[in-house]
DNA sequence: TTGTACGCGTTATCAT
DNA sequence: ATGATAACGCGTACAA
């Protein structure tokens, strides 16, 4: 049943509702008129309803459903002067945090009327510069942005447009820019101190690419800082950076620990994803988990409760950071003051992939 | 250094650039002033540089950016009658399947110029609605839609604004809907027919939730027939519906596993993650992959091919449906006709989950 | 409480 | 090739 149906073309100039019988959308007007009142009262009936008498308002309303009539954004943005819409720079779609945390700004922003506008910039700051142009030729009114390395001028762009905006899941103290995230240098030193305290003294470190990404950096301090304070290093065999996924996670287990003795007990990844790399290959090399191998992600994505053994993990709610972070944009819309700097405390979870190091 | 710093608010009236030295954004206006000209000039500069001397041209364009101009979306839109958006509304976001589609219509859209919202459902056939009636109400002049089981009324509300749309991932020859995708039920029958040639009689089912998903039903019907042509059949006991999660995978396998004989050789599951799911339980079971057990999933997403073994599974290339279902959008906005129905076809990738049937 | 009238910023039409 | 001007659809002082 396979016809070669063919679908009529829309034509450009067919938007909008039925209008008053003629092809053309329904407008204010059409409303006013069909209701016998003024097109203020249309506007104030759905602006500022308690401003009308019930009985004008019930009528106007109907009518407006009957004629499928909405006031038109372009319209509305121009006389409030106000566009209502919102945007968020993402480095992937696809990637349960940034989903998390986007599904929550466009929750929070969506009770007050505001639109939020998605871009990816898959990790490639050129790629945000654009995504950004575009939301501010769309006439955003605030943007949320992940991360603090952008391209030169990046923020500067936005400041130029006086449009609020805030770096989401990173956090530095004495960065210059407003965040809503939590510190990832601190982070990694808990779960590095969680690893010395059960009698680790090699270590290796699996991480995403650092270049154009504060987090990563900041995560490797963390480590490196806490294994200095014993007096110990992460050797430059035992640190791989490159892509985000399994993939890389195995081959750089595998790199590691094919290399020279002494091989680490513990291996401290930048990501759930790079960890469960780890965790996959750890057998086709002989190795136990958590009696040979210490394994550590971050994210708790949902995989990680579930692997086998359960992945120790750090847990960051994104879903709350969104929040914030839309709140935080909300507040400098409505003129209200609000503090530049938000934390978020990442909670350590103990799971299955780490244990006591190894007797050598 | 956690000064108590506070951000002064930006007021919702602070958009825009730096304008003429006043606080004022720029318009048109300021632009054509500067440069000498009227602002049809100006717009033609933007719109239609060919019909602007070069001199003129490159003189306003300069102006332009030296004054921070571009033009205002809501001014263009209401003269234009055109507001340039287009909107998604898939199930869940930070789901590969659907991230991808949506990055290749955002960005075979973004050639255009037009942008593209994102809106979640999470599965909720009302909160769909809502979506698409909020994206009507900001004036989107196309619509893509994953799934064409929808609440009631829901594609009258489209049609009733003339709004082009297009139904993703699910296909059928006899929808009503234009629709780019594949054909569930032809796929499931290709896994089926798959472990039927391996010599398996006893299957299993684990499955999302069937409810408002044609595309899960289509599925299940497909198994249902391949192994009808063999005389065969799924007990119930040997079907399961739920969350399409790791979790539910695993207690799924569990319960069929645990009741009673005969059991299934073969399980095929509605997603991946499902899938993955069987396979972390099967250990705990005493059942080695694929030797007593096989196990198929769906969708290929980058844990299937890492995972150990690797899962045998269906690929769906998700942009091609973006891409497919943009230019389906964009040809109806271009006012040229277009196939109604495209179909794309998964491919099968055999892989180590599956193997002949056990000896009984 | 309701209506009048103007302005929001841009583009299209028509004239030059 | 360029300019003047009238829409585009709505919100909001201001007046009634």
């Amino acid at each position: 049943m396979t016809a070669p149906e063919i679908i009529r073309p829309a034509g450009p100039f067919d938007l909008g509702g039925t209008g008053d019988g003629a092809g053309r959308p329904a407008r204010a007007q059409d409303v006013a008129r069909a209701a016998g009142v003024s097109t203020a009262t249309v506007s104030r009936a759905f602006n500022a309803p308690e401003k009308v008498a019930p009985a004008v308002r019930d009528r106007v309303l109907e009518v407006a459903a009957a004629l499928g009539w909405l006031p038109h954004p372009a319209g509305a943005a121009l006389a409030k002067r106000r566009t209502a819409i919102a945007g968020v720079v993402i480095p992937n779609l696809g990637q349960e945090v940034f989903a998390f945390q986007v599904e929550a700004m466009q929750a929070a922003f969506a009770e007050r009327g505001i639109t939020l506008l998605i871009g990816c910039a898959n990790y490639d700051p050129a790629e945000a510069v654009r995504q950004t142009r575009a939301m501010l030729a769309r006439g955003v009114e605030a943007l949320a942005v992940v991360g603090e390395s952008q391209a030169d001028g990046f923020f500067e762009m936005i400041e130029a447009r006086r449009v609020p905006y805030v770096v989401t899941y990173g956090y530095r103290a004495d960065s210059p820019h407003p965040s809503v995230g939590f510190d990832n240098r601190d982070a990694f030193r808990v779960i590095t101190r969680h690893l010395l305290d059960l009698g680790h003294q090699t270590f290796g470190g699996i991480l995403q690419p650092m270049g154009n990404n504060d987090r990563v950096a900041a995560r490797l301090a963390g480590v490196r800082e806490t294994l200095a304070d014993q007096g110990l290093g992460l050797r430059p065999g035992h640190l791989r950076e490159g892509r985000a996924d399994i993939a890389f996670g195995r081959e750089s287990l595998r790199a590691m620990m094919e290399g020279p003795a002494p091989r680490p007990t513990a291996i401290i990844c930048g990501t759930d994803l790079l960890a469960v790399g780890a965790l996959l290959e750890a057998p086709a090399l002989g190795l136990r988990i958590p009696q040979d191998l210490s394994v550590t992600g971050f994210d708790d994505i949902a995989l990680a409760a579930e692997f086998d053994p359960p992945l120790t993990t750090m847990r960051v709610d994104c879903a709350e950071i969104g929040r914030l972070a839309a709140g935080h944009l909300l507040a400098r819309l409505e003129g209200i003051a609000t503090p530049g700097k938000i934390a978020i405390i990442p909670s350590f979870i103990a799971r299955g992939t780490t244990a006591s190091a190894p007797r050598r």
